[in-house]
DNA sequence: CCCCTTATGTACCAATAGGTAAGGAATTGG
DNA sequence: CCAATTCCTTACCTATTGGTACATAAGGGG
């Protein structure tokens, strides 16, 4: 069975990232339907009928926003060794954040940190997504330690914590307009610091200087 | 002149404190003035001939919440060193991050990071009185150097930003529900980067076992 | 060619947003 | 005791919010 009734007039996923732009610039109680609909270029009911409602649009959108531009995350976990995989997430982190074609900060913290009380659960689904991130992370230090590049006795779960940490107040950073260079300075010394908590000889000379 | 008129049914500070915390669990647009004035116990009018309106409240409580909640920064500028400073702050902000009869997390950030159309100013005031704080901060730093608890060619900019990039980690951290407990295993792996970014000597036996 | 299906545009809805007008209730100064 | 002043209460305002009913347009299947 092919295609039945009239053909939508808009491609799915271009709306969806114009949508997901919106929320990324305003924030989910920020983007109203006028703007999103606008930014869109549909109407209402296109909308509602294409995506639900305003929630289920912003989830569709964050999900998109994991897919397409937090890819650079899922290549870090790649990366052979611990540090590595580090170094890696937090440098292409922070050139995320600080994109000129793009809102600058992370749609996971500009979506939304403290909601409406009809939206509480908008920002509990981005933080629960968030901290969905740090539990791979951590798994893949559990990963490291048993391939020997991180040291016996490490705390995965801390250690990803921290990187989190780190790139969670980089994003923060990016959206109050902290240049992408200045960032750059704050990942290698959050480097440093992993090095020494993880007790592992750095591989790399200090680039600062 | 005494007072003239009817006396104010209400106590100015206490009621800034209600909307305060109102604010630090919804954030600026997510609280409405039906909730703000229900938490502060009076009518619309008598909030906007005390305060103005919802933008100058939440400027005010805003102003509160940094002479009030955020006190143990300014005590942490005092300390004697720079790794001192850092250690103070980074401490007693995890524990204002996670106090139990306090909202989780920071009004800083809570307050919004981004914001509708109309309200762009309000995540811009925020982003402006954090950097404010990293530059006092940063000051803080080109004191220890010229004191000598911090070496020659030490970054402070860099350093500051740096510590703060990890209290606002945090804050979005403790916002997400994160433990206190975890939050002080991620400031002492901080310690640890700091000391090691500034090349000084670690006064400290490492706390985490 | 007609029917069924699906999408679109317009116009609308109730609820809520932030904000205010107006009159009565306290208080001080004379 | 009255006037002036300040505040509180009730009721209201306009604009906007997220969300929909309904008629119409555009395509495929028989």
């Amino acid at each position: 069975m092919t295609q039945r009734g009239r053909p939508r007039a808009f491609d799915d996923e271009q709306a969806l990232d114009r949508a997901m732009e919106v929320f990324w610039r305003h924030g989910y109680e920020g983007a109203s339907l006028a703007e999103l609909t606008a930014a869109m270029g549909i109407n209402k009911p296109s909308l509602y009928a294409a995506y639900g409602n305003k929630e289920e649009l912003f989830r569709k959108a964050v999900g998109r926003y994991a897919e397409t531009e937090m890819a650079y995350a899922r290549d870090a976990l790649d990366q052979p060794t611990a540090y590595e995989v580090v170094a890696a997430f937090l440098r292409a982190n922070v050139a995320a954040l600080t994109r000129l074609d793009r809102p600058a900060g992370c749609l996971s913290i500009q979506g939304g940190t403290a909601c409406g009380t009809d939206n509480t659960n908008v920002a509990e689904f981005l933080a629960a997504s968030r901290l969905a991130g740090e539990r791979q992370l951590a798994d893949r230090f559990v990963r490291a330690v048993e391939e020997g590049d991180l040291p016996e006795g490490s705390d995965p779960e801390a250690l990803a914590r921290f990187v989190m940490v780190v790139s969670e107040g980089h994003a923060i950073h990016a959206a109050a307009g902290v240049s992408r260079a200045q960032l750059e300075q704050s990942a290698e010394i959050a480097l440093h610091a992993f090095t020494a908590a993880a007790r592992i000889e750095r591989p790399l000379p200090t680039p600062a200087g």
